[in-house]
DNA sequence: TTTATATATGTGCATATATACATATGTTCA
DNA sequence: TGAACATATGTATATATGCACATATATAAA
């Protein structure tokens, strides 16, 4: 499959597109998501890997966690050109936040 | 499923993909697509029905053909923001093409 | 009205996908 | 080192998807 359709693909989830939408806000722990979409955090695992294959986000460890975020600004670009909106608040932050702000 | 998710899911094929691009280039009768894609009829059929669904083309008939485009100039300008490029001659067009121009 | 052409749909099948549960791995901190 | 926490992976399962073949439907032309 073109790198192309992987990517629409990707977003094409419900699932992953709300864990984009959350990332277009701000980055967060992997251990966020679960609260945002309400599925298991193996499930979470599993859909974050495929955004990153698709390369549609990265990642940054951070102590114990993954900080996820959008790739880059070019890919942030595209996807906001499609009209998709940031959620904000989409969940209770993990502690990670904190950690980082030291 | 959101009508964004929809949307992506629908570029999310190679095959949907392929027919996509042809049409950024111009207009294409359903039967077009076999050669484009290499696919039996009734399986253009059912994608040209997925992205007519999801609202990425739209059509007009044409005698007994029906002669698809990109939706509308918005959707055509997100694709093309999203570096997707036209099909130049993806196919040997239909004899509708001639039908139009009379 | 019969025939040819274009498109849609019923059906079956092989494969992919999304999901949860259980468990493994990896990291930090006491 | 061992406990606690974050994430990944093995496994099973239900459902969705892409595809082709056969057939139905719709339109146009003879």
């Amino acid at each position: 499959m073109s790198e192309q359709a992987k990517f629409f693909k990707a977003l094409g989830d419900e699932t992953r597109l709300t864990i984009v939408m959350c990332l277009l806000n701000k980055d967060h722990c992997a251990c966020d998501f679960t609260g945002a979409t309400k599925r298991e955090q193996s499930t979470i695992s599993r859909h974050l890997k495929v955004l990153l294959e698709a390369g549609v986000v990265q990642y940054r460890r951070v102590g114990k966690n993954l900080i996820y975020s959008i790739k880059d600004d070019e890919t942030r670009e595209k996807i906001e050109n499609f009209g998709i909106k940031a959620i904000i608040d989409c969940c209770e932050s993990c502690t990670v936040k904190i950690i980082e702000e030291k």
